[in-house]
Order: structure tokens, then sequence, then C-alpha cells
DNA sequence: GAGCTTCTACTCGGATACGCCCTGTCCGAGTCCGGCAGG
DNA sequence: CCTGCCGGACTCGGACAGGGCGTATCCGAGTAGAAGCTC
């Protein structure tokens, strides 16, 4: 059960927004050269974050993406569901039904089953942590770990490329 | 990210194998009619429970599986990752070192990604839940669910298949 | 009747196809900017 | 010089192939038990 690397992308396309100024809009062509990823994949990823409704788009020359909301409105949990989906990682089936000397109707089925409570719990726990973390804070986060020199220039590779 | 279908069934031949007495040995023959699933493809799971130590195999007539050691020392998480493997959810590919800016041997690199590092932690929340659940525990609680009646019949069911 | 041999039936384990989803690519619809002609 | 128009280039969005992994199945190696033969 991995994660594919369309989250990694979105995760960090979606920092890199976030230390941008509001009124700034970075095409995926931008953000594909600054990760070294492919441009049209990546654009499938943003598309995801896009329908979501975390970023806000713009066609055309100097066009491209930025944040729909506030960073710390926008947490991990929402990041990574809107490209990974909400489906819970494990799906009961029910095969408990299936014991042949129980009917499968009976009343004691009514209560969710066991081990799938477990493994929900597992999977809201993880959720839980995702949840929790807000997309400003790792923003400010990789911008306190650079020295100001790295992110003077990283900066201006950005208006170089705009 | 869902996991398969294995893992249900893994954790749920694992539960019957508990509530079994020690020296009873329970075919995937029969684990699949009492399930209702592909006799074949369950044998794959336990092959998997039994690679990594958590069920004992017999082979020849009146063979089967049975618990490697104490339902107690047994943890969802010991299922799971027999089953699923132990790889982390996040596989980290580290694409923040392609940042033209900054070279990619700087030493800001040497601390792990903080996304990484988020995604990690979710990894792990998820993770402790399943291991604080012990088998034996699943089993009890199985047991409990139902009435005398049904847990009579369903041993003789074993009991005449066996 | 007891013991040994043989044979069968049953078990697990690994090797083998099939299908779906993730990965990766391509092309079209829409839009904004810049140039150009006209007033 | 200012205004309106037009073309081009750039953007996103969805449609289109390829590969890897989960799903499902089959067959062989090995073993335990039962049956049969011999003593």
């Amino acid at each position: 059960m991995t994660l594919g690397n369309q989250v990694e992308w979105g995760l960090h396309c979606m920092t890199v927004l976030a230390g941008m100024p509001h009124d700034v809009l970075v095409p995926a062509k931008v953000l594909s050269e600054f990760h070294d990823v492919p441009k049209d994949y990546l654009s499938k990823c943003m598309q995801a974050l896009s329908a979501a409704g975390l970023v806000e788009t713009t066609l055309g020359p100097k066009g491209g993406y930025r944040l729909a909301r506030s960073a710390s409105t926008i947490t991990f949990l929402d990041i990574v569901e809107a490209i990974e989906g909400t489906k819970k990682t494990f799906n009961c089936q029910e095969i408990r039904r299936n014991n042949p000397c129980i009917p499968k109707n009976s009343k004691v089925y009514s209560s969710t089953c066991g081990i799938a409570s477990v493994m929900n719990q597992a999977d809201q726990a993880w959720r839980q942590v995702l949840k929790q973390k807000k997309l400003s804070e790792i923003a400010k986060e990789v911008e306190q770990l650079l020295d100001a020199d790295h992110v003077k220039k990283t900066s201006e590779w950005f208006q170089k490329k705009l």
C-alpha cells in the first residue's frame, strides 16, 4: 500500500505556491521544471487540486495556478485526499457474513465488524495527523531551513520564468 | 491507496485460527469454504503468513495451518505487514533536490524533507494503532458477540470438515 | 493377528495468465497579450 | 497619438497508450494415512 508519486508532487507544488504572493500565477510548466518532473503528468496532478477547489487556475499567457484560499486553512489531508481520493484504506467486504452456520441477516451483524473497526481506527489516526498539519506551517519550515541566499536565488529564478 | 482484500482475508483467517485449540490444523480449503473465497488465492495469502512465521504448516492429509505462537503475542500490524509488506506508505523521491538554484548535495538537505517527515508521522500513527491491537483481543470480542448457539454450531461445522 | 510395503488422497508452495489502475503522453478549447491598421 | 481589431502564443483540461502490480488460477513436490500383502 503505497501512495502514488502524484501525492508527493502535489504537496511540493502546493508548498511552492504557498510561498508565492497571492497575485502571482505559476504555470505547470514552471513547476515541472523546478521539480524536474514530466510537465503533462504534473498537470494531471494540478487538475485534481483544481477540481478539489484548492487552487485557482487562469488560462492564457501569464496564466497558471495559485492557492484558492489562505495556506493556513489548507491541510495536508486536503491535498492528499484531493489527489488520492477519500476512500478508506480498508474496504470491508463483510466476509464474516459468509459463515455458513449463521444466516447472513442475523442481528449479530448489526454492529460493525470488529476487524474493520480496528482498521478504520488506524485509518482515522493516519488522517488525523495529516489533518493537523497546515500548509502554512510546512511552507514556513521550508523557508526557515534555507539560507537567505537560497531564498533570494530561488525567488529570482521564479521571477525570471514568469 | 487501498489495502488488498488479502489483508481482510488474512485477518479473518487468523482470527479463526486463534479460536481453535492449538493442536488443531485447519487447511486452506476449509478456511476458503468458511469465508466463501477462492481457495487457491486464499492459499497465497496464507503463504505470506507462513513466510512471516505467524502460522505453522503441515502437509498431507489432516494437514493445514495453525498459529505459530500465542494469539496474545500477535498484533494486527504483524498480520498486515506480513501480507502487505513493510514498505512505508509514502516513499519520498527527494524531488526538493531538483531545485535548480541549490546544488543537489547542499547541506540544507541533510535533514529529512519536512513533507516526508509529516507523511511518515502519519504512517507511524497508522501502524501504532495496528500494533496495539492483539489478535487475542479480537478473537475474544468475536466470541463474545456471538450467541452460545452460534459458537456451538460453528464449532461443529469445523469439526465435521476436519 | 501384527508388521511392513505400497498406494492413494490430500496438503502446501511456487509458477503461470488476466485485468485494472497508476504512469506517462498527446492534442484540442479557451484566453490573454502584443502588434497593426485606421481614425 | 489613441482606439479597435486581429493574430499568435501560451495556458489548462480532457482524451489516449504503455507498464506494473494486484487478482485469480493451475499444477507439481511432498507427506500422512489407509489398504493390502506377507509372515
